[in-house]
DNA sequence: TATAAACTAGGACATATGTCCTAATGGCAA
DNA sequence: TTGCCATTAGGACATATGTCCTAGTTTATA
């Protein structure tokens, strides 16, 4: 991890997603930029959390570790996001771990600073809550989904909201969005083996096809039926 | 459900929670009791808030409905609790639903009126920010586990968690704190058959005994075992 | 007290999903 | 180019869990 202290990038990252017109200046003053690489941890879970982020650059995954050694990856993170939360005013250790996937850029700025700043910002702190609201709701759906639905429809699912039109004439040609295999399995909330295994069966049942790295859908309709109404 | 306007008592559930002392005396003449039956639909899913809650008495559950006629029970709420907070400022329909056990009494305001005032009344909003990251953690941890660890070690550890030390010698009572199986098992994000399976297998291996509505723990060590770590 | 409704118990079976392996393949570095 | 590592592919098997039923028990209520 590195830190710069170039207060024109700080700035720059700020405005660019409107943290900017949120902040005092004398607080963006002191804000500094965090920089991770690929593999490095944002956030290890169990451990008090001493640093609040503006998450401006990179892609990152948050996930928990159970103690029977397996982990649950709950989502990824895009910019913008908004890291420490969760925890800043209920005084508890992290929950999840936060590892940067591509090098990461984050605004960052003490707890303390950022707790004692809000107290008297209250856009800040309805930023706050729009940002737990919203985490706390895109989380709900998932793990609803993840628990009640089988691999087969979470996967059509997936395949039909990364699909983009294709170059291919009719075909729908997806890029997976993940680095491989086990970070899709791993993301839908299930395992290597198993997600092979439905990705086989939608290639005997003429849904997709496969070479390589790249899904390409040939049989839309059918997908759909499949990833009918899991998002509701 | 039934209104009441009576303000003393409005004032008395909301000084109960500490709740008086953070919201300006004109914002309170305008609360309401809001008391819903069991059974009642405190919110639903899908639908815009319109009222916001200070939740003073009553056992109540949240959860989710998916579309393939699942549901999914996030988590049971008993006082206080605020209902409303996750939507308040993202303006978002309702994710969850959530359904009186009991006869379950609020402290309502509109939405609207309790927005505005959120706006300039910081107390309120850290109140709020605390609420969500509280549910956010609780909510994480209970879908991890449900996802990650088997009925068996799910059931342990929730039987380890609610046992008290009972009359009988060295034996632990545990009343079930839910009013039927079917509930535990939605509690513990299962199927009731699975779930008595579970206790089968319990009664088998000598961790517990099972008569009429009562499960007792004749073997703590046993079950510590298989509860183990699942809530770090 | 009698009767219905709610709840408990568990068999039989199907399915979703995990674990463990081994082989094949592709891409990248020496 | 060669060889190694990451990745893909899939067999074999075990387990967790769900669905559908049927029967026995308890509880509530008329």
């Amino acid at each position: 991890m590195e830190i710069e202290t170039n207060i024109q990038r700080v700035q720059k990252y700020l405005t660019q997603y409107g943290f900017a017109q949120i902040l005092e200046d004398e607080m963006i003053q002191q804000m500094k930029l965090y920089v991770f690489n690929p593999g490095e941890h944002i956030v290890r879970s169990h451990e008090k959390p001493e640093m609040f982020y503006f998450y401006v650059k990179g892609k990152s995954k948050v996930y928990q570790l159970l103690d029977n050694g397996k982990s649950l990856l709950c989502r990824f993170y895009n910019p913008p996001e908004i890291v420490g939360d969760v925890e800043i005013f209920s005084d508890m250790p992290n929950i999840c771990n936060l590892q940067a996937l591509t090098r990461v850029t984050c605004v960052g700025i003490s707890v303390e600073k950022i707790r004692k700043a809000a107290e008297s910002n209250n856009r800040l702190l309805m930023l706050l809550c729009r940002s737990l609201g919203l985490k706390l709701a895109s989380f709900n759906m998932i793990s609803a989904v993840n628990q009640k639905f089988p691999l087969e429809n979470r996967l059509a699912s997936y395949l039909a909201a990364v699909s983009e039109p294709g170059k291919k004439g009719e075909v729908i040609v997806s890029e997976i969005h993940t680095n491989n295999l086990t970070e899709l399995a791993d993301l839908l909330g299930s395992s290597y083996r198993h997600l092979t295994r439905t990705i086989k069966s939608f290639k005997d049942k003429g849904i997709v096809t496969k070479n390589n790295r790249e899904i390409a859908i040939i049989d839309k309709k059918q997908l759909q039926g499949l990833a009918k109404d899991i998002y509701i």
